[in-house]
DNA sequence: TGAGTCAGTTAACGTTTTTTAACAGCGGTT
DNA sequence: AACCGCTGTTAAAAAACGTTAACTGACTCA
């Protein structure tokens, strides 16, 4: 249940544009495509936006003015501009009116990503969803603060035992493939460590059995399943 | 109150050193200026900065180990390069360490002031970052004078307690790395430090259990998490 | 200058969590 | 059926953490 960055991209070259869009969708932000300024403006009106990328130099609407009219109704969102032009005076004409950052073309997508990081890293929301939790058959599970409501217990979970049932729940119904899981709760999918899981398999087993619909399956060769019926 | 942004610059080269922080502090920036990356890490933990300028190389600890260092325990606190290289593997391994800009020497002053203008400026407002105080539940929290104010008591934390508590705080519902918080708060991750460390987060849970819905949490093997639900 | 105080470390012991061992059963293959 | 790799389960061993208290060194102040 993770929410995407959205972002608003105005670029007017058709072929960058979707270049820019295809390379940020499949890093997994939300891109939105205008193609000039007065589309942006409307769109970002309209819609909401975690994130700006404005090409400077744009028919109908600049960057620069597009950029000043969304500072007037919108002083924070983070604004990234790509400009054509190296000269210093367009760099701090950017800033002054509330640009975050800048990137002079041509330039590396990678080098885009580690920007749009950078920014969005900053402006992140201090607290995470806590309160987060999951329902299996009748038994309440919050990941985040290790708590199995049972019957007449409140069981707490062990770290080991919340990454595997977290894991487990989150493909609830699916195969939760047994390498795969090794190498993300115990970084390494040797012998032991199957073994131990195997363990934690059986008390989790042995803590989910009170509710009878829920069965943890073994599907050999391939790895569990957490099934409820 | 009206409290200046404080900035961290680490510059070994004394001349450009002097220079920087005498422009940031007629611009109105509170600047404290280390002479390498050790010291630099030093400052960091023993007090509160919005801001981090570091030269990429320096004796002792160069600007990127320093910045992965402190990134471990502040992924959030805007740390901008200071770089003689103009390579693009230079910038992008900044990036990827999680730094928000860089520039690359010689720069203008002008420009360094309005990255820095630009980086800070969402912040500044939002956060209360500069008048530092906190609240942990209903624990009201004030690091930069080390006082938890509780239900019939005002707690002085000593500096242990603080630096530790600090840590906790910025990485609320998130896990503070065991082996980065040792070499943050004690300087060196050994045996010793830990025991050390673990009998604080004793002192720490026995200050803040009058507050039922805070917790210290331990993640095996990895290190605390501070949840409050 | 020497008893008292205080922050921080080390020691000691207890508890929890995780890993490893051991053995039993199961599933698919030949 | 015989085999072999895979899984189930329990128990013991090892590692990590929790807590209290004793200890250490630095500082204070009469």
């Amino acid at each position: 249940m993770e929410k995407r960055t959205s972002i608003l991209l105005a670029e007017d070259d058709v072929n960058l544009g979707h270049l820019l869009q295809t390379f940020l969708k499949s890093k997994g932000f939300d891109v939105t495509l205008a193609q000039n300024g007065k589309i942006a403006f409307d769109k970002f009106n309209s819609d909401t936006y975690q994130f700006c990328i404005f090409d400077v130099m744009m028919p109908e609407m600049d960057g620069f003015t597009l950029a000043k009219e969304i500072r007037e109704i919108d002083r924070k969102v983070p604004i990234l501009f790509l400009t054509a032009k190296s000269m210093k005076e367009d760099k701090l004409e950017g800033f002054s009116i509330g640009a975050d950052d800048y990137l002079t073309k041509p330039f590396a997508m990678e080098e885009l990503l580690a920007r749009i990081t950078a920014i969005t890293r900053r402006t992140e929301t201090t607290d995470s969803e806590v309160d987060q939790h999951y329902l299996i058959g009748t038994i309440k599970y919050e990941p985040d603060i290790r708590l199995l409501h049972l019957k007449d217990e409140v069981k707490k979970l062990t770290t080991k035992e919340n990454q595997l049932l977290k894991l487990l729940v989150k493909n609830k119904n699916e195969i939760l493939d047994r390498q795969a899981t090794l190498r993300a709760v115990w970084g390494d999918d040797n012998y032991f460590n199957g073994r131990s899981m195997d363990v934690y398999i059986a008390k989790l087993r042995k803590a989910l059995k009170e509710d009878e619909s829920i069965e943890i399956m073994n599907v050999h060769g391939k790895g569990f399943k957490l099934v409820v019926k």
